[in-house]
DNA sequence: GACCAGGTATTGC
DNA sequence: GCAATACATGGT
């Protein structure tokens, strides 16, 4: 099959595999076994409304290889959509050095994920699949958004469709959300798709409103508490200071800066805060991502 | 069969 | 405020 193949200067650091993976975004897929002709993997995903591969490129200069079944109408935007979507503006260096000076986790956590970049996603699919996620696993809720996409969405090519719309889940209803197996979170993602469709809450406008009045109206949702809040801040807005706390976060945070002892969910959320400050986000998703891939002893107090 | 998974709503103090 | 509990579903 032919496809439009074009390249993108990175001019940093990227992970894919972290980054894509690494469970902030539920639809990305590795295409190829590891290790075909020694080739850097491919990963398989959508971005806007174009279904894609990305893959990094041998070379001098550091590159991205993006395929697609066709060439997109204009390509000077894509290419920004695509640097905008895995945040190659996000100055990496700089991030790395404020947040690991005098803190030997963040230099481990740093070291493991090197090339780890925070996306931004689109608002909606970022919500509704953080709807999701309550006291659910990363491969159920990709499960539950891939049936969705395919049900409701429209194709996009390779396979892959769009993420269903408010209006496109609403025409539905309840049978599609019980079908997709998302269980008692599809009466929260109706909530959500309502208040949406209704205009009761603006997702473009929460781009540029006060944090607190952006935090207000996510609240506002079914289904819809502190950690998913912060995750979709954090994750389509791209609000660095927020610091979401689930589970792993929160034993990660008592192991490491409490000396094992055990904290509260908001004692955990304080604490990030107040040590990572304006970069709480990629503090939170590297360390996120190095405690995820040890086994740790939680048990046991220690250092890294 | 109990327990867990990128939590939240509800209830009772 | 904070602790306890139910919640659908799938996997160990």
């Amino acid at each position: 099959m032919a496809v439009f193949k074009m390249d993108i200067p990175i001019g940093g650091p990227l992970n894919l595999d972290a980054t894509l993976l690494c469970g902030q975004a539920f639809r990305w897929r590795k295409k190829d076994p590891e290790g075909a002709c020694g080739d850097y993997p491919s990963f398989q995903g959508v971005i806007g409304d174009f279904a894609l591969t990305l893959q990094r490129e041998e070379g001098d200069e550091p590159l991205l290889s993006v395929t697609l079944e066709n060439p997109p109408p204009d390509t000077r935007e894509f290419e920004r959509n695509v640097r905008q979507y895995l945040a190659l503006d996000d100055d990496l260096d700089a991030i790395s050095k404020e947040l690991t000076r005098g803190d030997p986790v963040m230099q481990r956590a740093f070291q493991y994920g090197w090339g780890l970049r925070i996306l931004r996603q689109e608002p909606w699919e970022c919500l509704a699949s953080y709807i999701l996620s309550s006291n659910n696993n990363i491969k159920n809720i990709s499960r539950t958004v891939r049936y969705l996409c395919r049900r409701l969405g429209k194709p996009l090519g390779f396979g892959e469709y769009s993420f269903p719309t408010p209006d496109e889940i609403l025409s539905q209803g309840l049978k599609v959300l019980n079908e997709s197996k998302c269980g008692f979170r599809g009466r929260y993602l109706l909530d959500a798709a309502e208040k949406v469709a209704a205009g009761k809450i603006d997702l473009e406008a929460l781009g540029s409103v006060p944090l607190d009045e952006a935090k207000k109206a996510l609240l506002s949702i079914n289904g819809v508490g502190p950690k998913i809040c912060d995750c979709v801040l954090l994750f389509a807005y791209h609000r660095m200071e927020v610091f979401p706390v689930d589970v792993w976060i929160k034993r990660a945070m008592s192991y490491f800066y409490f000396g094992g002892k055990n904290i509260s969910f908001k004692e955990a959320r304080e604490e990030g805060q107040r040590r990572f400050g304006a970069l709480s986000g990629y503090a939170q998703e590297y360390l996120y991502y190095y405690v995820r891939e040890h086994a740790i002893q939680w048990s046991a107090p220690g250092s890294c």
